[in-house]
DNA sequence: CAAGATACCTCGCCTGTCAAGGTATCTTTT
DNA sequence: AAAAGATACCTTGACAGGCGAGGTATCTTG
């Protein structure tokens, strides 16, 4: 059984900047490595990823271009920005706490 | 600053009913619990919570009763079931997992 | 007596997720 | 050569949960 997306909700921003902050990406990439690091017991759906990209983009935390593949499907790019690298670091600060407070509650 | 309310979706009912499982307790005091055992930083609104409240006992997870207080304002108290014991345990292995997960992906 | 704490509740908006639908290209199988 | 499956992108509209704003009633304290 997969994860609960309301329990990954909040994070899928934070996961989006961590794939982009090792290198840049493009939707179909990210998903698939994050699907291959949880052994596919998280998986963003791709019309989250879609709407989480328009939105990162909108508060400048990615750039996009797209790339020149001469052969198979075009792809866009993402790359996150030094405003995307700050506010990643925020929010991984902010899971941590969260984190904790949470199980602080449950006994 | 307080927890941001996405990060804590999805984990509402469990602190809930984590908070019923140790006592029978009331929307008001469950609130304060929570936000003393935080420091705060975690806090459900009212709203929130009522609606939680509505949730759980519609999937039978709580039982309500009002409370005899011969003065003062009137209580709603909730108990968990024992339905809602095993669903707590459940939630509780869920968020383990989650947070493995989540941790797995943010370098 | 006013202010603040205690205690409950509803309505309607907002945001993020996602099922369902679509397009286009390339590779593998039949 | 046609079909199937993988790669890769995208939009629309419905749904659920959180919560601001509003309300009621009682008790305590300054």
């Amino acid at each position: 059984m997969s994860i609960a997306s309301d329990l990954l909700r909040g994070n899928t921003d934070t996961i989006i900047l961590a794939s982009l902050a090792e290198h840049d990406s493009y939707g179909y990439l990210i998903n698939k490595e994050i699907m291959a690091k949880t052994e596919a017991q998280i998986e963003l759906k791709d019309a989250t990823l879609y709407s989480a990209f328009r939105r990162l983009e909108k508060e400048g935390l990615v750039t996009t271009y797209w790339g020149d593949e001469e052969v198979g499907a075009r792809r866009r790019y993402y790359s996150i920005t030094e405003k995307g690298r700050e506010v990643y670091g925020q929010n991984k600060a902010e899971w941590q706490k969260a984190k904790q407070m949470i199980d602080s509650l449950l006994v």
